[in-house]
RNA sequence: GCCCCCAUCGUCCAGCGGCCUAGGACUCCGCCCUUUCAAGGCGGCAACGGGGAUUCGAAUUCCCCUGGGGGCACCA
């Protein structure tokens, strides 16, 4: 039999990062053994679920390169993959198992409900509830009939115990005493998460679930409802949790956990994917960088940890760095051209694009996040004002004048604005002026592009071309000394 | 309170009875390279939670404790 995968978030927010891990475990899980990867919509939850999240979610799965086979969008021979538009399906299958006895109409009250999980937990005793307030068929129908409401709950086998074999756990058991007669259709005849995903994967015929471990302990009335439609249950793998840095669940007050964020951020989905795969999972040897192709290639569900893991942003960023560099030099300048030119509000023109492609490689090897590489270039195109930090380190100090008037002095008589030529002559003006590189060279940075830090100094100059170089320099001398 | 899961450097992983003097990556700290910042090179700091048991031998197996996490809805 192929295996057959699925992703479903709830369009209740925006994709989250953990959702985006486990969808990338499913979908190299899906490819490393020739299956399908589907793309499911968990949203019975009408009252929450938007279409932003619903968007947001799709727009980031696409980023991050993990297309599905199956699933809202694209389609399939299950058709639809919306819970929403299933809901007669759901019903039906509610309506089989009240009939084979499995589930039955309850009119507990949430009051019972309530005070006997009071009294359970005082008793130290489980508080699951046990279907005490149980009626018989007949009263059920009567009191139905009378125009009561009630919802439809899952008839747990008492005693029992349901165990099972999870790929990354291990066996797992859970006494039904610690399992409730849980809701399976509510009141008003919508199915709860329990049923709906169930009856999915029952469906669509789902063969393994991999999932956070959040819903360990949901996992034996899944088994239960799964045996009671008279299916075999899947195969499942539960996840390590994503935490933030104070070792709790991942959520917002850790910073982004929407994964859209990171894109916004500068970051590369291939290095998003990286890191992300490593985070609960290891290639079997200490490879850090490893590309999709050999993810697919070496995945396997019992090489994923049972830790739970914390979301670490500086070594993510440190992989994006790594990506950012191994990028070819065109895919970097196309990535990069647009994030420059919305920067400066305005497009390149065709000789501002050739500087943009010469200086590119420079920050491309400084880049951490690409939010970072329009900043770094944009004293190639715009107007510069000084960084006051910057200003005060450098420019405040003795020498810089000097160091920048007889540069100016140096460059005025060159014509020859290559990098090399450029080099030779501000090598020689340091020679002349007897100062060293950080004396003389730091002033002529800041005049130039304003800060201390930059790409390379020669290879600005030949960039900015000898009228600009001057003016800026002149400017330069201008402001050092009304400072003074 | 009840149940489940987990436990190696600060963090993510390796280790699946002897190859461990516990390995790699991020971070941090030195040094080198160097016009700034990065990158890169070299080196360094840093961990098997505690107690029993099994064994000739335990980070690796078992038990207890402790600690952390998750779940216990007409939310998913």
């Amino acid at each position: 039999m192929s295996v057959r995968v699925r992703i479903a978030p709830s369009p209740t927010g925006y994709l989250h990062v953990g959702t985006a891990r486990a969808a990338l475990y499913n979908y190299l899980f899906a490819r490393h053994h020739n299956g399908v990867f589907i793309l499911r919509s968990d949203d019975t939850d009408t009252e929450r679920s938007t279409q932003e999240f619903s968007d947001d979610i799709v727009a980031s799965m696409r980023w991050l390169g993990l297309e599905w086979d199956e699933g809202i969008i694209v389609g399939g021979p299950h058709e639809t993959y919306r819970q929403s538009e299933r809901l007669g399906r759901y019903q039906e299958v509610a309506a089989g198992l009240v009939e084979a006895g499995k589930a039955y109409y309850s009119f507990a009250t949430p009051e019972q409900l309530e005070t006997f999980r009071n009294e359970a937990r005082r008793e130290g005793m489980s508080p699951a509830y046990d279907g005490r307030y149980k009626v018989s068929p007949a009263e059920a129908e009567e009191r139905l009939r009378t125009g009561e409401s009630a919802t439809v709950r899952f008839a747990v086998p008492r005693p029992g115990e349901t165990v099972f074999e999870d790929v990354v756990r291990d066996e797992v058991r859970f006494d039904h005493v610690q399992v409730d007669d849980f809701v399976i259709l509510r009141s008003n005849g919508t199915p709860t998460y329990h049923l709906a995903s169930t009856v999915d994967d029952v469906d669509f015929e789902i063969t393994h679930v991999i999932r956070g471990e959040d819903l360990l302990s949901s996992t034996p009335k899944h088994i239960l409802l799964t045996e009671a439609m008279g299916a075999e249950p899947p195969t499942y793998a539960h996840l390590p949790l994503l935490m933030g840095p104070d070792g709790k669940k991942l959520s917002k007050r850790h910073g982004h956990t929407a994964l859209a964020a990171y894109r916004d951020a500068g970051y590369l989905a291939d290095a998003v994917v990286n890191y992300l795969a490593l985070l609960g999972w290891n290639p079997g040897d200490d490879d850090t960088v490893v590309d999709r192709a050999a993810m697919i290639e070496r995945f396997e569900l019992d090489r994923v940890s049972k830790n739970p893991a914390i979301f670490d942003a500086v070594k993510l960023e440190w992989m994006n760095g790594v990506y950012i560099r191994g990028m070819n030099a065109d895919a970097f300048i196309a990535t990069v051209t647009p994030l420059v030119e919305e920067d400066l509000g305005r497009a390149l023109t065709a000789d501002e694009r050739a500087v943009l492609a010469e200086m590119a490689p420079l920050v491309q090897e400084r880049a951490k996040k690409l939010t970072e590489i329009a900043p770094q270039m944009r004293f190639l195109f715009a107007e510069i004002s000084y960084d006051e930090t910057s200003w005060q380190k450098v420019m405040a100090k003795p020498d810089a004048g000097r160091a920048i008037r007889s540069a100016r002095e140096v460059l005025a008589r060159l014509d020859d604005f290559s990098t090399n030529s450029v080099e030779h002559a501000l090598r020689g003006m340091l020679e002349t002026e007897g100062l060293n590189p950080r004396k003389g060279f730091q002033p002529l940075r800041v005049a130039l592009s304003g800060s201390s830090v930059s790409p390379p100094l020669f290879e600005s100059v030949a960039a900015l071309g000898k009228d600009r170089t001057l003016a800026r320099l002149d400017a330069a001398a201008v402001a050092i000394d009304a400072a003074s």
